[in-house]
DNA sequence: CTGAAAGCGCTTACAG
DNA sequence: CTGAAAGCGCTTACAG
């Protein structure tokens, strides 16, 4: 059935060598112009297409990016993070801009790092994504690195881990949410979401969280923070706990899941979202605008996001100098910190 | 910086020939055990991997498979149907479990099926994955066949168009939301989503619709069913003109994030859902469960229909006969459909 | 502008 | 059980 045309078929049916073949088809100024049309023409009536695995071989590269999203191990497979979904897109869109295809691999933390992509070489670099503790994987981050991979991580930059990253400001994010909460009237706060080392860019969040607390003379009682991995249920479990010793103005959640979870706590309490507590999310994923109270939240620009990661991971393949980049947050107002007029219902 | 170990360094340090190399990597019962351990061992430490690109190239197949996305073009690139984004997490998984490597492309419809990866031998086999306008896209399916590509479309399958189909069956799901709908009492209803031959899912979701009403003797005008594209936008819209020349007792839709549209149409007239009109949507999207007024919907397994995609695909890859499979749709009940105890808020 | 030739790094008959 | 050799289908110096 299949019996795909190589070169030296058009070769021999167009009468010239296969050098000049291969030449025409990656449209070297080398070649005649009669000849190079013909030849094209002939490659498109037999379907021909260049053999990457060949081309890739002879070349030395791939064309093609890999994208490892990992996250903490949930029961659920379809619960992924839709901003990693969001992001997944613009990557995806962002590589194929620039030729390249996209290898993608679903990690899971526990999991043996066994996709070596660039290490044998289907792909030409990797970009990382994803939340987690960040301990779990930091030795792999050491191990890509001494192999000499060409890497990008999304993510806070820090100075105390290896490769480059390119992320939102999350302290930022932290602040202006902050910021609005105290603007509108809110006097006590509660956090949820983990904060440990584990989890940077929700330790950032809570920084900012608190430098905004500061600002105005608020001191934060740490025991109003309760950790929680970013999942609806771990949000609802954290919420739960913390709502049982302190009812608070406001919850600031680490991230939107977490803040959909809190507020089935704070109705399971048969307290009402903004009235009794405002509670705020962040990474403004789908459901945060349909959610049953629009969520008030940090918009993280996604679409920038997957182009900077590809083009600067291709500055990397390409042994260009790279740095880390933070990209600045975006407050986005809904009804759930309690300043917006309720949507009739 | 990158000096890779080839297999003939490895045959060089451990004193054998480069054929033994590849054996014993292998896994070839062909080599002596201890051959096989001491040159593992130093693969290993060579931090050796197999070159994909010479070993697809000998091997002629590329043990990857590649997913086409494409969907009706939408303005922002981040609003992908959320029920992909689930599909594109259990393929994932899914054809990783099989050792596949996983290639993403989100195409647009309008554009040229440039992605050639099986003709480039990238892919040994494609998996298409979409909603939108069938006939957009039927004359490439006839070039893949043509083409001898190895593809699996999710969809329904359909008696006039090429190749094997995996779907969820819409047909039943129909009659399934709307029986419920109508032993709720609902008896006037309209229906949301376009009924063309571009949306064969849509159309099947309408045909179960109708059966289900006739069933029961109730006949629909078909001046109720308006047509909309699978965002939440086109539901809006559609709704809108809908409820301006009558209010029936429900609207059924043909996805989710039509019915979320939906749900703001009848907001936005001052009427209540599900009090004064209810609303059923189609997917079980994430969303579905946390919306303002959480959808009654009909779920397709995605976790299973990921797997049954590459299994089928892998048959078909190894020649192996493949034939339409219908998965049976399963009704979830929440508020939307005016049954359940509205939660407390 | 074109061709003959080498070689990318493997896998796998073929021969022993 | 092991090795020498061919060859997968390209790209690209090298020579003209």
């Amino acid at each position: 059935m299949k019996n795909k045309a190589t070169s030296f078929d058009i070769a021999h049916m167009a009468g010239v060598s296969q050098s000049t073949v291969s030449r025409a088809l990656s449209d070297s100024p080398l070649v005649n112009k009669e000849t190079r049309d013909k030849i094209k023409q002939i490659a498109k009536e037999l379907n021909y297409k260049v053999d990457k695995n060949a081309s890739n071989l002879r070349k030395q590269h791939s064309q093609t990016l890999a994208l490892l999203l990992f996250e903490d191990p949930t029961s659920d497979d379809s619960l992924i993070n839709p901003f990693f979904i969001s992001m997944l897109g613009s990557i995806t869109k962002a590589s194929s801009a620039a030729g390249y295809d996209l290898l993608v691999s679903f990690q899971n933390l526990n999991d043996d790092w066994h996709a070596d992509y660039e290490d044998s070489n289907k792909a030409d670099g990797i970009i990382l994504l994803g939340y987690g503790s960040f301990t779990d994987y930091e030795h792999k981050l050491y191990q890509l690195e001494e192999q000499g991979t060409r890497y990008l991580r999304w993510g806070a930059p820090d100075q105390n881990h290896p490769g480059v990253s390119i992320g939102c400001d999350n302290y930022q994010g932290g602040i202006e949410v902050t910021k609005h909460l105290l603007q509108v009237g809110h006097r006590s706060f509660g956090f949820i979401g983990e904060v440990g080392d584990a989890a940077p860019e929700f330790k950032a969040r809570f920084d900012g969280f608190n430098k905004a607390l500061d600002d105005v003379g608020i001191r934060f009682d740490h025991n109003n923070q309760k950790d929680a991995i970013s999942t609806e249920q771990a949000g609802f479990e954290a919420a739960k706990s913390l709502l049982e010793n302190n009812i608070p103005d406001a919850l600031v959640c680490a991230s939107d899941l977490i803040a959909l979870g809190a507020i089935r706590a704070v109705r399971s309490k048969g307290l009402k979202v903004p009235k009794d507590i405002a509670v705020v999310g962040y990474d403004n994923i789908q459901v945060s605008e349909f959610a049953a109270t629009p969520l008030t939240t940090v918009y993280q620009n996604t679409q920038l996001a997957g182009e900077l990661l590809v083009s600067n991971l291709l500055k990397l393949i390409k042994q260009e100098p790279v740095s880390d980049y933070l990209m600045p947050p975006e407050l986005i107002v809904r009804e759930s910190c309690g300043v917006n007029q309720p949507v009739e219902r």
